[in-house]
DNA sequence: TTCATGGTTCGATCTCCATCAAAGCATTGC
DNA sequence: GCAATGCTTTGATGGAGATCGAACCATGAA
Protein backbone atom coordinates (compact mmCIF):
# COMPACT_ATOMS: atom_id res chain seq x y z
CA UNK A 1 0.00 0.00 0.00
CA UNK A 2 1.19 3.62 -0.42
CA UNK A 3 2.48 3.35 -3.62
CA UNK A 4 1.51 6.14 -5.99
CA UNK A 5 0.77 9.74 -5.27
CA UNK A 6 -2.04 10.86 -2.35
CA UNK A 7 -5.29 11.18 -4.33
CA UNK A 8 -6.90 10.59 -1.16
CA UNK A 9 -5.78 14.54 -0.24
CA UNK A 10 -7.06 15.45 -3.83
CA UNK A 11 -10.18 13.67 -4.08
CA UNK A 12 -11.12 14.82 -0.49
CA UNK A 13 -10.55 18.06 -1.49
CA UNK A 14 -13.71 17.35 -3.97
CA UNK A 15 -14.97 15.14 -2.32
CA UNK A 16 -17.10 18.10 -0.49
CA UNK A 17 -20.32 19.65 -1.79
CA UNK A 18 -19.63 23.29 -1.30
CA UNK A 19 -16.14 22.49 -2.91
CA UNK A 20 -17.19 20.74 -5.29
CA UNK A 21 -19.85 23.07 -6.59
CA UNK A 22 -17.34 25.75 -6.45
CA UNK A 23 -14.96 23.88 -8.74
CA UNK A 24 -17.73 23.39 -10.85
CA UNK A 25 -18.52 26.62 -11.61
CA UNK A 26 -15.09 27.65 -12.29
CA UNK A 27 -14.83 24.54 -15.15
CA UNK A 28 -16.18 27.95 -17.37
CA UNK A 29 -12.24 29.34 -16.80
CA UNK A 30 -13.58 32.42 -15.67
CA UNK A 31 -11.73 32.98 -12.51
CA UNK A 32 -14.78 34.27 -9.67
CA UNK A 33 -14.34 36.29 -6.53
CA UNK A 34 -15.62 34.53 -2.83
CA UNK A 35 -18.42 36.31 -2.57
CA UNK A 36 -19.49 34.54 -6.01
CA UNK A 37 -18.35 31.24 -4.79
CA UNK A 38 -19.71 31.18 -1.59
CA UNK A 39 -23.25 31.83 -3.44
CA UNK A 40 -22.34 28.82 -5.49
CA UNK A 41 -21.34 26.25 -2.75
CA UNK A 42 -24.05 27.36 -0.71
CA UNK A 43 -22.83 28.30 1.90
CA UNK A 44 -21.63 31.78 3.82
CA UNK A 45 -18.78 33.67 3.19
CA UNK A 46 -16.48 32.49 6.47
CA UNK A 47 -16.99 29.17 5.15
CA UNK A 48 -16.43 30.03 1.40
CA UNK A 49 -13.34 31.07 2.72
CA UNK A 50 -12.21 28.42 4.68
CA UNK A 51 -12.80 25.83 1.51
CA UNK A 52 -11.02 28.22 -0.92
CA UNK A 53 -8.16 28.51 1.30
CA UNK A 54 -7.77 24.63 1.47
CA UNK A 55 -7.97 24.17 -2.72
CA UNK A 56 -5.40 26.72 -2.76
CA UNK A 57 -3.32 24.95 -0.47
CA UNK A 58 -3.88 21.66 -1.90
CA UNK A 59 -2.80 23.41 -5.28
CA UNK A 60 -6.57 23.26 -6.97
CA UNK A 61 -6.72 27.04 -6.98
CA UNK A 62 -4.85 30.30 -7.87
CA UNK A 63 -5.79 33.31 -6.58
CA UNK A 64 -5.09 36.68 -7.94
CA UNK A 65 -5.60 39.73 -5.62
CA UNK A 66 -7.16 42.85 -7.35
CA UNK A 67 -7.56 45.71 -5.25
CA UNK A 68 -10.00 44.29 -3.09
CA UNK A 69 -11.76 41.92 -5.04
CA UNK A 70 -9.62 38.05 -5.27
CA UNK A 71 -10.31 36.39 -8.16
CA UNK A 72 -10.18 32.50 -7.83
CA UNK A 73 -9.77 30.17 -10.74
CA UNK A 74 -8.42 26.62 -11.36
CA UNK A 75 -5.22 26.14 -10.85
CA UNK A 76 -4.49 24.50 -14.79
CA UNK A 77 -5.99 22.95 -17.75
CA UNK A 78 -4.96 19.70 -15.51
CA UNK A 79 -7.18 20.15 -12.91
CA UNK A 80 -10.58 20.68 -14.92
CA UNK A 81 -9.22 17.67 -17.18
CA UNK A 82 -9.52 15.11 -13.16
CA UNK A 83 -13.02 17.43 -12.35
CA UNK A 84 -13.87 15.90 -16.06
CA UNK A 85 -13.09 12.62 -15.55
CA UNK A 86 -14.92 12.50 -12.43
CA UNK A 87 -17.78 14.13 -13.70
CA UNK A 88 -17.68 11.12 -16.18
CA UNK A 89 -17.84 8.78 -13.57
CA UNK A 90 -20.46 10.41 -11.97
CA UNK A 91 -22.44 11.01 -14.93
CA UNK A 92 -21.99 7.11 -16.31
CA UNK A 93 -21.66 4.67 -13.15
CA UNK A 94 -23.31 7.40 -10.85
CA UNK A 95 -26.33 6.78 -7.97
CA UNK A 96 -28.25 4.88 -11.21
CA UNK A 97 -29.49 7.92 -12.31
CA UNK A 98 -31.61 7.24 -8.80
CA UNK A 99 -33.41 10.46 -9.90
CA UNK A 100 -32.37 11.89 -13.01
CA UNK A 101 -33.77 15.41 -11.99
CA UNK A 102 -36.52 16.81 -13.46
CA UNK A 103 -34.57 19.58 -15.59
CA UNK A 104 -31.78 16.58 -16.60
CA UNK A 105 -32.92 16.42 -20.63
CA UNK A 106 -33.58 20.13 -20.36
CA UNK A 107 -29.96 21.58 -19.00
CA UNK A 108 -28.42 18.76 -21.81
CA UNK A 109 -29.68 20.62 -24.61
CA UNK A 110 -28.87 24.16 -23.33
CA UNK A 111 -28.09 25.90 -20.19
CA UNK A 112 -26.20 28.56 -18.69
CA UNK A 113 -22.49 27.84 -17.80
CA UNK A 114 -21.66 30.80 -15.82
CA UNK A 115 -22.56 33.76 -18.11
CA UNK A 116 -22.09 31.66 -21.60
CA UNK A 117 -24.47 28.87 -23.49
CA UNK A 118 -23.72 25.25 -22.80
CA UNK A 119 -24.90 22.31 -23.73
CA UNK A 120 -25.93 20.32 -27.19
CA UNK A 121 -27.14 23.50 -28.58
CA UNK A 122 -23.81 24.86 -27.83
CA UNK A 123 -21.21 22.43 -29.28
CA UNK A 124 -22.95 22.31 -32.25
CA UNK A 125 -22.52 26.08 -32.15
CA UNK A 126 -18.68 25.62 -31.59
CA UNK A 127 -18.09 23.05 -34.48
CA UNK A 128 -20.07 25.37 -36.69
CA UNK A 129 -17.45 28.06 -35.97
CA UNK A 130 -14.60 26.00 -36.31
CA UNK A 131 -15.67 24.58 -39.63
CA UNK A 132 -16.43 28.01 -41.17
CA UNK A 133 -12.82 29.76 -39.90
CA UNK A 134 -14.86 32.33 -37.81
CA UNK A 135 -12.72 30.60 -35.00
CA UNK A 136 -9.79 28.75 -35.00
CA UNK A 137 -7.99 26.06 -32.83
CA UNK A 138 -4.48 27.71 -31.63
CA UNK A 139 -2.73 24.71 -29.18
CA UNK A 140 -4.82 24.90 -26.49
CA UNK A 141 -6.17 28.11 -27.43
CA UNK A 142 -8.95 29.39 -29.33
CA UNK A 143 -8.33 32.15 -31.34
CA UNK A 144 -10.70 34.47 -33.79
CA UNK A 145 -10.64 33.27 -37.38
CA UNK A 146 -10.06 35.31 -40.61
CA UNK A 147 -14.06 34.64 -41.34
CA UNK A 148 -14.67 36.43 -37.58
CA UNK A 149 -14.91 39.40 -38.08
CA UNK A 150 -17.56 39.89 -40.94
CA UNK A 151 -19.83 37.30 -38.99
CA UNK A 152 -19.95 38.49 -35.94
CA UNK A 153 -20.55 42.29 -37.45
CA UNK A 154 -23.31 40.63 -39.67
CA UNK A 155 -24.58 39.21 -36.96
CA UNK A 156 -24.84 42.12 -34.71
CA UNK A 157 -21.90 41.43 -32.64
CA UNK A 158 -19.14 43.94 -31.87
CA UNK A 159 -16.08 42.07 -31.59
CA UNK A 160 -13.48 45.10 -31.20
CA UNK A 161 -16.04 46.66 -28.62
CA UNK A 162 -15.49 42.90 -26.34
CA UNK A 163 -11.77 44.37 -25.25
CA UNK A 164 -9.69 45.37 -22.95
CA UNK A 165 -9.98 43.11 -20.13
CA UNK A 166 -7.53 40.56 -18.76
CA UNK A 167 -10.44 37.91 -19.49
CA UNK A 168 -9.99 36.73 -22.90
CA UNK A 169 -12.58 36.83 -25.78
CA UNK A 170 -12.33 33.10 -26.58
CA UNK A 171 -12.16 30.64 -24.38
CA UNK A 172 -12.98 26.61 -24.79
CA UNK A 173 -15.04 25.21 -22.28
CA UNK A 174 -15.64 20.97 -21.94
CA UNK A 175 -19.45 20.31 -21.55
CA UNK A 176 -19.92 17.92 -19.04
CA UNK A 177 -23.44 16.54 -21.22
CA UNK A 178 -22.03 16.44 -24.77
CA UNK A 179 -18.27 15.55 -23.66
CA UNK A 180 -17.11 18.06 -26.06
CA UNK A 181 -16.08 21.78 -26.17
CA UNK A 182 -18.34 24.96 -26.56
CA UNK A 183 -17.76 28.67 -26.56
CA UNK A 184 -16.93 30.73 -23.22
CA UNK A 185 -14.78 33.65 -22.95
CA UNK A 186 -15.63 37.34 -23.15
CA UNK A 187 -17.57 36.20 -27.04
CA UNK A 188 -19.46 33.14 -25.47
CA UNK A 189 -21.15 35.38 -23.03
CA UNK A 190 -21.81 38.01 -25.66
CA UNK A 191 -23.84 35.61 -27.40
CA UNK A 192 -25.45 34.40 -24.47
CA UNK A 193 -26.31 37.65 -24.25
CA UNK A 194 -27.94 38.46 -27.81
CA UNK A 195 -30.21 35.54 -27.10
CA UNK A 196 -31.31 36.21 -24.21
CA UNK A 197 -31.96 40.34 -25.31
CA UNK A 198 -33.59 38.97 -28.52
CA UNK A 199 -35.25 37.02 -26.80
CA UNK A 200 -34.75 34.53 -28.37
CA UNK A 201 -34.82 31.85 -25.27
CA UNK A 202 -35.41 32.85 -21.41
CA UNK A 203 -33.62 31.44 -18.70
CA UNK A 204 -35.70 29.20 -15.97
CA UNK A 205 -36.11 30.75 -12.62
CA UNK A 206 -33.40 29.65 -9.94
CA UNK A 207 -31.18 27.45 -12.81
CA UNK A 208 -29.31 27.01 -15.54
CA UNK A 209 -32.36 25.87 -17.76
CA UNK A 210 -32.35 28.14 -20.62
CA UNK A 211 -35.46 27.60 -22.67
CA UNK A 212 -36.26 28.52 -26.41
CA UNK A 213 -39.26 29.69 -28.18
CA UNK A 214 -40.13 28.29 -30.97
CA UNK A 215 -39.42 31.31 -33.23
CA UNK A 216 -36.05 31.73 -31.12
CA UNK A 217 -34.74 28.47 -32.03
CA UNK A 218 -35.38 29.12 -35.68
CA UNK A 219 -33.96 32.17 -35.64
CA UNK A 220 -31.10 30.79 -33.36
CA UNK A 221 -30.10 27.82 -36.18
CA UNK A 222 -29.51 30.76 -38.46
CA UNK A 223 -27.55 33.19 -36.85
CA UNK A 224 -25.23 30.81 -34.97
CA UNK A 225 -25.38 27.11 -36.72
CA UNK A 226 -26.31 27.74 -40.39
CA UNK A 227 -24.01 30.52 -41.07
CA UNK B 1 -25.69 25.25 -7.83
CA UNK B 2 -25.73 21.64 -7.94
CA UNK B 3 -26.33 21.73 -11.26
CA UNK B 4 -24.17 19.31 -13.25
CA UNK B 5 -23.40 15.14 -12.23
CA UNK B 6 -22.98 14.43 -8.62
CA UNK B 7 -18.77 15.12 -8.27
CA UNK B 8 -18.63 15.32 -4.48
CA UNK B 9 -20.06 11.92 -4.22
CA UNK B 10 -17.63 9.92 -6.10
CA UNK B 11 -14.26 12.22 -5.29
CA UNK B 12 -16.01 11.47 -1.38
CA UNK B 13 -15.46 7.81 -2.14
CA UNK B 14 -12.00 8.36 -3.33
CA UNK B 15 -11.12 10.65 -0.58
CA UNK B 16 -10.79 8.50 1.72
CA UNK B 17 -7.11 7.26 2.63
CA UNK B 18 -7.98 3.19 2.86
CA UNK B 19 -10.47 3.59 -0.31
CA UNK B 20 -7.90 5.37 -1.91
CA UNK B 21 -4.84 2.82 -1.23
CA UNK B 22 -7.61 -0.05 -2.27
CA UNK B 23 -8.62 1.40 -5.29
CA UNK B 24 -5.08 2.28 -6.00
CA UNK B 25 -4.08 -1.62 -5.41
CA UNK B 26 -7.00 -2.29 -8.17
CA UNK B 27 -5.54 -0.54 -10.29
CA UNK B 28 -3.04 -4.06 -11.73
CA UNK B 29 -6.41 -4.51 -13.36
CA UNK B 30 -6.59 -7.86 -11.20
CA UNK B 31 -9.40 -8.52 -9.17
CA UNK B 32 -8.69 -8.89 -5.30
CA UNK B 33 -10.44 -10.65 -2.05
CA UNK B 34 -11.80 -8.32 0.42
CA UNK B 35 -9.07 -9.79 2.94
CA UNK B 36 -6.35 -8.52 0.53
CA UNK B 37 -8.09 -5.40 -0.12
CA UNK B 38 -8.19 -4.73 3.97
CA UNK B 39 -4.74 -5.11 3.85
CA UNK B 40 -3.54 -2.70 1.76
CA UNK B 41 -6.08 -0.23 3.10
CA UNK B 42 -4.53 -0.51 6.23
CA UNK B 43 -7.75 -1.50 8.08
CA UNK B 44 -9.69 -4.45 9.85
CA UNK B 45 -11.40 -6.56 7.58
CA UNK B 46 -15.03 -5.10 8.89
CA UNK B 47 -13.67 -1.45 8.29
CA UNK B 48 -12.81 -2.68 4.87
CA UNK B 49 -16.52 -4.68 4.37
CA UNK B 50 -17.77 -1.35 4.96
CA UNK B 51 -16.19 0.63 2.48
CA UNK B 52 -15.93 -2.03 -0.47
CA UNK B 53 -19.71 -1.99 -0.14
CA UNK B 54 -20.01 2.00 -0.36
CA UNK B 55 -17.68 1.96 -3.25
CA UNK B 56 -19.73 -0.69 -5.25
CA UNK B 57 -22.98 1.18 -4.08
CA UNK B 58 -21.04 4.64 -5.71
CA UNK B 59 -20.71 2.17 -8.64
CA UNK B 60 -16.70 2.04 -9.06
CA UNK B 61 -16.33 -1.35 -8.18
CA UNK B 62 -17.95 -4.76 -8.98
CA UNK B 63 -17.75 -7.54 -7.25
CA UNK B 64 -18.01 -11.50 -8.81
CA UNK B 65 -18.69 -13.97 -5.76
CA UNK B 66 -16.50 -17.53 -6.20
CA UNK B 67 -17.45 -20.13 -3.38
CA UNK B 68 -16.39 -18.67 -0.35
CA UNK B 69 -13.87 -15.25 -1.80
CA UNK B 70 -15.87 -12.64 -3.42
CA UNK B 71 -13.63 -11.02 -6.23
CA UNK B 72 -13.53 -6.96 -5.70
CA UNK B 73 -12.41 -5.07 -8.99
CA UNK B 74 -12.76 -1.92 -10.85
CA UNK B 75 -16.33 -1.22 -12.11
CA UNK B 76 -14.82 -0.34 -15.34
CA UNK B 77 -11.63 1.25 -17.49
CA UNK B 78 -13.81 4.77 -17.31
CA UNK B 79 -13.12 4.36 -13.22
CA UNK B 80 -9.16 3.92 -14.05
CA UNK B 81 -8.94 7.09 -16.47
CA UNK B 82 -10.40 9.04 -13.69
CA UNK B 83 -8.04 7.60 -10.88
CA UNK B 84 -5.00 8.54 -13.29
CA UNK B 85 -6.33 12.01 -13.60
CA UNK B 86 -6.17 12.19 -10.03
CA UNK B 87 -3.17 10.71 -9.74
CA UNK B 88 -1.82 13.22 -12.33
CA UNK B 89 -3.15 16.36 -9.88
CA UNK B 90 -1.84 14.69 -6.82
CA UNK B 91 2.04 14.68 -8.72
CA UNK B 92 1.99 17.64 -9.53
CA UNK B 93 0.79 19.30 -7.11
CA UNK B 94 1.09 16.88 -4.39
CA UNK B 95 2.33 17.39 -0.79
CA UNK B 96 6.51 17.89 -2.12
CA UNK B 97 7.26 13.96 -2.95
CA UNK B 98 6.74 13.32 0.77
CA UNK B 99 8.39 9.71 0.61
CA UNK B 100 8.82 8.47 -3.34
CA UNK B 101 8.73 5.32 -2.63
CA UNK B 102 10.75 2.90 -3.25
CA UNK B 103 9.25 1.54 -6.88
CA UNK B 104 9.01 5.18 -7.63
CA UNK B 105 11.62 5.35 -10.65
CA UNK B 106 10.14 1.87 -11.65
CA UNK B 107 6.77 2.94 -11.43
CA UNK B 108 7.45 5.65 -13.66
CA UNK B 109 9.45 4.22 -16.70
CA UNK B 110 6.25 1.21 -16.59
CA UNK B 111 3.59 0.33 -15.62
CA UNK B 112 0.16 -0.95 -15.59
CA UNK B 113 -2.74 1.29 -16.00
CA UNK B 114 -5.73 -1.18 -15.60
CA UNK B 115 -5.49 -3.46 -18.39
CA UNK B 116 -2.96 -0.91 -20.87
CA UNK B 117 0.65 0.07 -20.63
CA UNK B 118 1.71 3.32 -18.59
CA UNK B 119 4.44 5.49 -17.88
CA UNK B 120 7.33 6.77 -19.82
CA UNK B 121 7.57 3.94 -22.55
CA UNK B 122 3.69 4.39 -23.31
CA UNK B 123 3.69 8.25 -23.61
CA UNK B 124 6.43 7.25 -26.27
CA UNK B 125 4.44 4.70 -27.93
CA UNK B 126 1.29 7.27 -28.39
CA UNK B 127 3.90 9.93 -29.86
CA UNK B 128 4.97 7.55 -32.26
CA UNK B 129 1.59 6.01 -33.01
CA UNK B 130 0.51 10.04 -33.89
CA UNK B 131 3.59 11.51 -35.38
CA UNK B 132 3.45 8.43 -38.08
CA UNK B 133 -0.27 8.96 -38.72
CA UNK B 134 -1.20 5.36 -37.23
CA UNK B 135 -3.71 7.43 -35.02
CA UNK B 136 -4.85 10.66 -35.70
CA UNK B 137 -6.65 13.25 -32.64
CA UNK B 138 -9.69 13.82 -33.90
CA UNK B 139 -10.80 16.67 -31.33
CA UNK B 140 -11.15 14.91 -28.42
CA UNK B 141 -11.06 11.64 -29.49
CA UNK B 142 -8.10 9.52 -30.41
CA UNK B 143 -9.33 7.70 -34.40
CA UNK B 144 -7.07 4.60 -36.23
CA UNK B 145 -5.07 6.99 -39.28
CA UNK B 146 -4.43 6.12 -42.72
CA UNK B 147 -1.58 4.04 -41.52
CA UNK B 148 -2.95 1.96 -39.00
CA UNK B 149 -3.72 -0.94 -40.85
CA UNK B 150 -0.95 -1.90 -42.56
CA UNK B 151 1.23 -1.36 -39.15
CA UNK B 152 -1.06 -2.97 -36.81
CA UNK B 153 -1.30 -6.57 -38.98
CA UNK B 154 2.97 -6.00 -39.63
CA UNK B 155 2.88 -5.97 -36.35
CA UNK B 156 1.10 -8.76 -35.65
CA UNK B 157 -2.51 -7.00 -34.05
CA UNK B 158 -5.41 -7.56 -35.70
CA UNK B 159 -7.35 -4.50 -35.58
CA UNK B 160 -10.49 -5.97 -37.14
CA UNK B 161 -10.53 -8.74 -34.45
CA UNK B 162 -10.79 -5.95 -31.83
CA UNK B 163 -14.50 -4.60 -32.06
CA UNK B 164 -17.97 -5.23 -31.78
CA UNK B 165 -18.04 -4.11 -28.25
CA UNK B 166 -19.32 -1.16 -26.63
CA UNK B 167 -15.93 0.01 -25.50
CA UNK B 168 -13.83 1.84 -27.87
CA UNK B 169 -10.56 0.88 -29.52
CA UNK B 170 -8.45 3.76 -29.04
CA UNK B 171 -8.93 6.26 -26.07
CA UNK B 172 -6.56 8.75 -24.66
CA UNK B 173 -6.07 8.20 -20.87
CA UNK B 174 -3.79 11.11 -18.81
CA UNK B 175 -0.33 9.81 -17.53
CA UNK B 176 0.28 10.77 -14.20
CA UNK B 177 4.27 10.31 -14.39
CA UNK B 178 4.77 11.97 -17.53
CA UNK B 179 1.63 14.21 -17.50
CA UNK B 180 0.86 13.53 -20.93
CA UNK B 181 -1.58 11.61 -22.85
CA UNK B 182 -1.16 7.52 -23.54
CA UNK B 183 -3.18 4.91 -25.62
CA UNK B 184 -5.95 3.28 -23.29
CA UNK B 185 -8.75 1.36 -24.83
CA UNK B 186 -9.40 -2.29 -26.71
CA UNK B 187 -6.03 -1.12 -29.01
CA UNK B 188 -3.93 -0.37 -25.69
CA UNK B 189 -5.20 -3.40 -23.83
CA UNK B 190 -4.01 -5.69 -26.87
CA UNK B 191 -0.67 -3.96 -26.94
CA UNK B 192 0.12 -4.92 -23.47
CA UNK B 193 -0.79 -8.58 -23.90
CA UNK B 194 0.80 -8.75 -26.64
CA UNK B 195 3.87 -7.45 -24.70
CA UNK B 196 2.83 -9.76 -22.43
CA UNK B 197 2.49 -12.83 -23.91
CA UNK B 198 5.62 -12.41 -26.00
CA UNK B 199 7.55 -12.27 -22.69
CA UNK B 200 9.09 -8.44 -23.71
CA UNK B 201 8.20 -7.65 -20.50
CA UNK B 202 6.94 -9.51 -16.85
CA UNK B 203 4.77 -7.97 -13.81
CA UNK B 204 6.45 -7.82 -10.94
CA UNK B 205 4.32 -9.38 -8.55
CA UNK B 206 1.19 -7.84 -6.44
CA UNK B 207 2.51 -4.50 -7.87
CA UNK B 208 1.72 -2.10 -11.28
CA UNK B 209 5.39 -2.46 -12.17
CA UNK B 210 6.35 -4.02 -15.77
CA UNK B 211 9.90 -5.16 -15.95
CA UNK B 212 11.04 -5.28 -19.70
CA UNK B 213 13.84 -7.48 -20.54
CA UNK B 214 16.99 -6.45 -22.22
CA UNK B 215 15.89 -8.42 -24.91
CA UNK B 216 12.77 -7.58 -24.67
CA UNK B 217 12.85 -4.10 -24.71
CA UNK B 218 14.53 -4.28 -27.85
CA UNK B 219 11.90 -6.26 -29.30
CA UNK B 220 9.74 -3.38 -28.10
CA UNK B 221 11.40 -0.45 -29.34
CA UNK B 222 11.84 -2.08 -32.56
CA UNK B 223 7.83 -2.72 -33.17
CA UNK B 224 6.00 0.41 -31.61
CA UNK B 225 8.70 3.14 -30.87
CA UNK B 226 10.69 3.24 -34.44
CA UNK B 227 8.11 1.87 -36.80
C1' DT C 1 -22.72 -33.22 11.97
C1' DT C 2 -19.00 -30.30 13.35
C1' DC C 3 -15.26 -27.31 12.62
C1' DA C 4 -12.69 -23.75 10.02
C1' DT C 5 -12.44 -19.92 6.98
C1' DG C 6 -14.03 -15.74 4.51
C1' DG C 7 -17.14 -12.02 4.94
C1' DT C 8 -20.79 -9.06 6.75
C1' DT C 9 -23.59 -6.72 10.34
C1' DC C 10 -24.17 -4.45 14.75
C1' DG C 11 -23.13 -1.22 18.29
C1' DA C 12 -20.37 2.00 20.59
C1' DT C 13 -16.67 5.24 20.43
C1' DC C 14 -14.22 8.95 18.88
C1' DT C 15 -12.09 12.05 15.84
C1' DC C 16 -12.35 15.20 12.26
C1' DC C 17 -14.24 18.91 9.87
C1' DA C 18 -18.04 21.71 7.95
C1' DT C 19 -20.57 25.40 9.57
C1' DC C 20 -21.67 30.10 11.04
C1' DA C 21 -21.61 34.46 14.07
C1' DA C 22 -18.73 37.89 15.44
C1' DA C 23 -14.61 40.29 15.29
C1' DG C 24 -10.51 41.67 12.72
C1' DC C 25 -7.80 43.42 8.38
C1' DA C 26 -7.24 45.57 4.14
C1' DT C 27 -8.39 48.38 0.28
C1' DT C 28 -11.12 51.83 -1.99
C1' DG C 29 -13.85 56.04 -2.16
C1' DC C 30 -15.41 60.24 -0.22
C1' DG D 1 -9.63 61.49 8.23
C1' DC D 2 -14.03 58.25 8.06
C1' DA D 3 -17.18 55.02 6.25
C1' DA D 4 -18.07 51.09 3.19
C1' DT D 5 -16.94 46.96 0.94
C1' DG D 6 -14.56 42.45 0.39
C1' DC D 7 -12.47 38.95 2.61
C1' DT D 8 -10.13 36.33 6.48
C1' DT D 9 -9.63 34.70 11.21
C1' DT D 10 -11.28 33.10 15.54
C1' DG D 11 -13.97 30.31 18.40
C1' DA D 12 -17.75 27.41 19.51
C1' DT D 13 -21.00 23.90 18.01
C1' DG D 14 -22.77 19.99 15.89
C1' DG D 15 -22.94 16.11 12.97
C1' DA D 16 -21.18 12.74 9.84
C1' DG D 17 -18.50 8.88 9.28
C1' DA D 18 -14.24 6.00 10.12
C1' DT D 19 -12.92 2.63 13.20
C1' DC D 20 -12.85 -1.80 15.66
C1' DG D 21 -14.55 -5.81 18.77
C1' DA D 22 -17.89 -9.07 18.98
C1' DA D 23 -21.52 -11.49 17.19
C1' DC D 24 -23.53 -13.42 13.10
C1' DC D 25 -23.99 -15.76 8.43
C1' DA D 26 -22.37 -18.64 4.56
C1' DT D 27 -19.52 -21.86 2.27
C1' DG D 28 -16.49 -25.70 2.13
C1' DA D 29 -13.98 -29.55 4.34
C1' DA D 30 -13.60 -33.53 7.57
Amino acid sequence: MKDGPDIARIASLVGDPARANMLTALMTGAALTASELALEGGVTLPTASSHLAKLIEGGLLTVAAQGRHRYYGLAGPQVASMLEAIMGVAAGVGPKRARPGPREPAMREARVCYDHLAGEHAVKMMDTFLARDILVRDGQEIRLGPNSHSYFTAVGIDVEKLGPSRRPVCRDCLDWSVRRSHLAGQLGAAILDKILTEKWARREKDSRVITFSPKGRQAFERAFLEV
